[in-house]
DNA sequence: TCCTTAGTTCAAAAGTTATTGAACAATTGG
DNA sequence: CCAATTGTTCAATAACTTTTGAACTAAGGA
């Protein structure tokens, strides 16, 4: 975890919401939530936005606490932050994703992700 | 129900979260969600925001489609459309509710609210 | 070392949203 | 009819957010 993120108590119900109003970045969500417990880099998102566009929403999402942004190399790996969201606001995400759509209608995103061990 | 309001169908998650994401709208759907089934007008929101205001943000949370306002006299009876909402997102006002505070923690608004039969 | 890949930063432009006050309309009560 | 009450509309402004391209950093491979 190198880039700077709110701790789940900062996590502010407003900001969360308006982050996930924005459709590019349900959209960002609703793959992360798809592919859960797979820590996807940025690359994945590129058909969602430019690479200046992707790294301010990316910042945008990890700011409000919903995602988490670990540097690894010269990539970013992120993730769902699921743990601190549910503890936080309990069904909030489920209802979203489930509400966004689900597992289906997933745009066409992200052959050959990246995997990691951990 | 004079004012225009999108259809169940029409609801869009992204700008119901955006609706959602803005404190004052989202201290107003707190409040009618404490008090739901009561029909509220515009003056019990009077310590959220000017009445200019409130009533842009009223119309953006009715264009949403996540309340209801029928004019009465000279009156706004505004309601939740939880209906609508839990059968077009199923939880989603729920969690945000429990997670804006639930009951505890309301504003100091609205003695004397508007009751009405129906 | 040099090149490529991955992503960030910056400044500008464009677009959108929130807030304000003054003027307005509609209903109700006296 | 007159005045008060309730809320809307309008235009202006202020404040944000999104998008863009060019320039940049940092790591990894040849």
């Amino acid at each position: 975890m190198t880039l700077p993120h709110p701790t789940a108590d900062q996590i502010s119900l407003p900001i969360v919401l308006a982050v996930l109003g924005d459709p590019t970045r349900l959209a960002i969500v609703r793959y992360l939530a798809s592919k859960e417990g797979v820590p996807l880099n940025c690359s994945k998102f590129l058909d969602l936005a430019s690479k200046t566009n992707l790294s301010y929403h990316l910042a945008k999402l990890r700011e409000a606490g919903v995602t988490r942004s670990e540097a690894v190399g010269t990539s970013r790996l992120i993730t769902l932050r699921r743990d601190d969201l549910d503890r936080r606001f309990p069904g909030l995400l489920d209802s979203v994703i489930a509400a966004a759509g689900g597992d289906k209608d997933l745009p066409a995103v992200g052959t050959a992700e990246v995997e990691v061990s951990a």
